[in-house]
This record gives C-alpha cells, sequence and structure tokens, in this order.
DNA sequence: CTGAAAGCGCTTACAG
DNA sequence: CTGAAAGCGCTTACAG
C-alpha cells in the first residue's frame, strides 16, 4: 500500500498540487467549495502529510526534546520526572507536537553531545531544560547552538520565578512547624550544585530567622543512604533539632529509619516532595505537593510560545500544598 | 548561520554531492582517499545530516514510539515504566534512534488514534505495545497500518515466551513461601484483563497444587484503596490465609496497612514488583527484581532487528530474583 | 482563485 | 571511481 499524497488527491481532483496544499492547511488561494471538495477527498483516500516531507519545507521537527541527567536507578524512585513528562506531553500533544526523551545519566558532557546532535540534524525545534545548575553552561550553549529552550521552573523576565516558587514553599513548611511550637529545625538539601536547592536553602533560612527559629543544614544527594547518614550525624550533635526538613521523598524515608533508629520518635519530619513513598510509609510523611504536571505544562505552552514569536501569555504556577500526616508531631514541651 | 549542507562540502571539495553523500554513508563509489577528505570537511564545517532530508528521501524516522495508556496518576508512582523506558531508550541512542513518548491515559480510542497518525505521518519506523490485553486489537490494527511492532515481554514465536516468564516468577515465590511453611495462601491480582495477570494467576494456580498448597485469588486494580478492600474481604471469609502475594508494590502496601487495621501482623507479604516502596514500607516488603530495564532493552532491540530485516538475536531475559525481607514471616505453628 | 516551478537536503539508480 | 539527474512529498513565492 503506496503512500497517499497530495499528488494523488490533486490528480483525483484535477487540481495542482499547489492548490490542494493550500486548501488541507486552510491558506488563503482556494475558493471554499474547492477546499471542502480537497478536504473530503483526502478523508476519504486516508491522507496523512508526511512528517519528514514537511519538516524538511518548513524546516520545522514539530518536536522538542528533554534531556534527563538524573541517575536513572534514581529517576525511576522520583514520580516527579514522570508527572512532570505527563504535562509537558500533555501540551505537546495537543499542539502536534512530539516529545524525544533522552535519558544520558550524570556522565559529565553527554548531554552536550545529545544537544549539538539535535541542533545539527534539526531533530527538535526547542528544548526544555530541567535540574538548573549553579553556573550552568547549557544556557550558553543552546544559545550558541541556536536551539531555542526555556528553563523549566524559571520565567523568562531572568529574575526566576523559580526562587519565588521556592520561598513560598518554604513559607509553607516553616510556618507549619512554626505552629507545632519547633524553635529549632535542619534542612537535609540536595546537592548545592543545583540552583533550586540553593535557593530553597535560602529561603528556608530567611523563613526560619524572620521567626526566630534555629536552623541549620546539611547538604546530602537525594539518596537514601546519605541522608540516612546525615541525620545520625545531626541527631549526635550538640543540641538536637526538633523537626527535620528534607529535599525528596526519598531522603525523608531514610530519616524516619534514622530516627527509629536512634530512638528519636518525636522528631517532625517533612518532604519537599510528595508521593508514595511519604503516603505510605511509617508513619506517614507530611509532605509538599508541588504539582509537577502543572509546571511540566507551564514549560511546555512557554517553549511553544516562544517558538511561535508569540508573547508569554502563560498563567503564574499553582501553589504548593502542604499535605499534614503523622510526622507534623509537635515540639515536646521543654 | 545557515545550515552546512553536502553541496558546501562538495563544493569546497569540488566534488558532486552524490561523491560526498556516498563517501559520508561509507558506500562504495568513491577512493579512499576522496572520503577521507570528505570527512575532514564535513567535521571542519560541523556538518549534521538533515535529519528531515534523510528521512524524506530513505523513507525512514529513525524513531520509534512508545504508547502509555496506563492511569497517568498511576504511572508516576510505578517505577517500572521509568526503568523500562531507561533500558529502551539506552539501545534506541546506541542505534541512533529517536524515542517518541505518548501517555494517552484508560480512555479507549485514544492510543488507537495516535498510531494512526504516527502510521499516516511516517513519524515512527515501529513501536513498542505495552500491557497486552486478553484479546487485543493492537496487533491487528498495526498489521493492518503496516506499522512494525513488537508485544512487550512477548517472543515472536508466538508461544509467548512472557508467559514462561510469569511460571518462572510464579516459582520463586511459591517456593518460597513453601519454604516459610505456608499452605494456603492468596494472590491479589492485577486487572485480569491484562494477559499477563492471567498468565500470573495461572502460573500460581499450578505451582500452589503441585505443591500441595491451597490458594485463592481476588481481583484489584493496582491501586491501593482497592487491594486493601480486597485484603479485608479476605480476612473476614472462613479460612484466612496465612499469606498473601500482590502483583505490584502499591498494593502489597496496601495490604500491609490492611493487615495491621485487621491485627493480623503474622501474614507473610511478596510483592510481584520490587521499588523502593517495598524498600522502605514497615514492615519491609519481600518482592521479585524483573529487572524492567533489561526487558525494555530486550523490546527495543527486537523491534530494531525487525525493522533491519534481521534474525532474532536476542538474548534470553536475566531471570528475576526475589528479595527476602522482613514480611517473609513463615508460617504460625497450627 | 489557480497552475507551473523551484526549493527544502538528502539518496540512489544510471551513464560515463 | 565520478557526475548529472531524478526523486522523496511537501511548501511557497511567482505569474496568470
Amino acid at each position: 500500500m503506496a503512500r497517499v499524497t497530495i499528488a494523488d488527491i490533486a490528480e483525483r481532483l484535477g487540481l495542482s498540487k499547489a492548490s490542494v496544499s493550500y486548501a488541507l492547511n486552510g491558506q488563503a488561494g482556494v475558493s471554499e467549495q474547492t477546499r471542502q471538495k480537497v478536504v473530503a477527498m483526502a478523508a476519504e483516500l486516508g491522507w496523512h502529510p508526511s512528517f519528514s516531507a514537511r519538516a524538511l519545507s518548513r524546516s520545522r521537527a514539530d518536536a522538542i526534546g528533554m534531556v534527563l541527567r538524573r541517575d536513572p536507578a534514581l529517576l525511576g524512585t522520583e514520580p516527579y520526572y514522570m508527572r512532570l513528562l505527563e504535562g509537558v506531553e500533555d501540551v505537546l500533544s495537543e499542539a502536534g507536537q512530539s516529545l524525544l526523551l533522552r535519558m544520558v545519566g550524570t556522565t559529565p558532557g553527554r548531554d552536550t553531545a545529545v544537544y549539538e546532535r539535535w541542533a545539527g540534524e534539526g531533530r527538535v525545534d526547542g528544548v526544555i531544560v530541567l535540574d538548573r545548575a549553579i553556573d550552568d553552561p547549557r544556557p550558553a550553549l543552546l544559545t550558541r547552538l541556536g536551539l531555542p529552550f526555556v528553563l523549566h521552573g524559571v520565567l523568562p523576565s531572568g529574575a526566576g520565578e523559580r526562587i519565588e516558587d521556592q520561598h513560598r514553599d518554604a513559607q509553607l513548611i516553616v510556618a507549619h512547624l512554626d505552629e507545632l511550637g519547633h524553635r529549632r529545625i535542619a534542612h537535609i538539601t540536595g546537592p548545592l550544585g543545583l540552583a533550586h536547592e540553593v535557593d530553597r536553602r535560602t529561603a528556608v533560612r530567611h523563613e526560619s530567622t524572620a521567626r526566630g527559629i534555629a536552623v541549620e543544614f546539611a547538604e546530602a544527594d537525594y539518596t537514601f543512604d546519605t541522608a540516612h547518614a546525615r541525620v545520625l550525624e545531626l541527631l549526635s550533635s550538640g543540641i538536637r533539632p526538633t523537626a527535620l526538613v528534607f529535599s525528596n521523598d526519598v531522603m525523608a524515608v531514610a530519616g524516619l529509619r534514622a530516627l527509629a533508629d536512634a530512638g528519636a520518635h518525636d522528631v517532625a519530619v517533612v518532604s519537599w516532595d510528595d508521593s508514595m513513598l511519604c503516603q505510605f510509609s511509617y508513619p506517614t510523611v507530611t509532605a509538599l505537593e508541588r504539582y509537577p504536571d502543572r509546571a511540566g505544562r507551564r514549560s511546555a505552552a512557554m517553549l511553544l510560545e516562544l517558538l511561535d514569536g508569540r508573547s508569554w501569555s502563560t498563567a503564574a504556577p499553582s501553589p504548593s500544598t502542604l499535605v499534614v500526616r503523622e510526622t507534623s508531631t509537635p515540639a515536646p514541651r521543654p
């Protein structure tokens, strides 16, 4: 079964290929009557535009790319990414765009090679960049390659809405602990090479200080073992915090284990990411629902608008919600 | 910065476009000396083949597609899919192929529309089909569309290696419970519209019967709430099972909760899928590590071989491993 | 409103 | 071993 082309449609209708093309694309240049005949014939023959022919003549790939560069083993455990992809994909498919996905692990430079290839081959029209790092080289690279991009979670104003997001989230968390009576807390962050982790730390410090709460920080790497070790260190230090904030769900669960191991049962725990892990752990963990799918929708919409040269009509992101669970224990009376 | 094309290379070297193309593709028709000059010039000019031009002239998209049609909310919680994607993606990128991802939720027919469009537009060269259902309409559809495909987890022999896989996995699980002394077990399955769930049930029944173990089944839908309800029903029935097998990790954790709610603390639990949920729950859950990434690699390799018209050189899948944890409790003495 | 023609950047028979 | 040419299936100025 040979492919049906516009030449077939044109021939059957006694028209030129150009007219058929105009009709099919809703452009001026054909009468309404002709257009309808063309559309009907296209449907009858089961015509679909050839993706590659269209891409070649328009020089648009109608695809956008995402490179995930976290450790694949960790990716599987963090529902954040799947939900993010879901939101991105939803917007793209509505717009008739495809999503190209690449997972490159953490080896430095592998993502760079993918961007260079994508740009060189014209395989994608733009990319969404995740996990912005301090001094991230990717924006400069992508600019040099002429590959449009958006930084996930950052508004184009440059100021970085992401920072505002982290502040709002930090407020939710610290205010909650404040209400529970905690005066000394600790925040176990992810890698401080990631911009949003630095933002979170800054925001937690600011919000705690404003409320007269003592705060300390420990850097971990999103894994169970490291977080577990950090918590044991914190507990063995001079003055124990009465509440712990973790930058993701896996570390929060590691915290639970460490607290149990150390017999410290009255310490409150909050996770910056919600997941089934928080929902079904023992005890269940208070966590921030950040709606990653909506964030994904927003980034995808921003990229499409950028590609179309439209302005930033995208609505502000929905604020996070704190889901209170069993680890929201009050501070012990001194 | 206009795109560098083979015409540019040809002009600089005083060759024809054809010679350049032959040289770049490693085909006969140019001297080794010419080839080297061409390759060097291509590198110097930063040439990359235009993806769309190549796709148009070769009528190959160099991309394969996957349609995920489980509930997006559940997708995020099941690391199985992320790990599967990781394996698929790894094989594809090594072969210079791209992965197109679509998530369509559970609305019937939405996946069909995607396949029709992909086939019509020539956007992918083939697809990997997941979650094969009883009387699955997709193979017939894809055949009609002329879109090559592999059924994930099924060897092309037709007999269905998947069934063998489920039997081997059922053996691992039932033998383990047998050793622990259990004589009465229950298996909470996923939806029985899915082929592999039926296979699992058959395999568990067969293996249990062979060992003189009484077995009963309850159908659930992979969600927490349904599984929770099923377990409570099982416990309130006449003779309690002393061990429960769950077809995924979320249901296993729901089982833990139901057992705790009913005060049935000595019931053993095994999950057919491993995840952090099993690893970090309380108590920790014995689970089957099925290496979904390897299964993904295998399906991707099979599809590429199919597209190349090569034979099935793909190695057999690695057998699963049972990870024994705290819920592997022995049967109570009568 | 319609048609003939060139072009997007490759690949691939076909002559030399 | 090399070159001129047609073709993949669209889009888009350009004449009529």
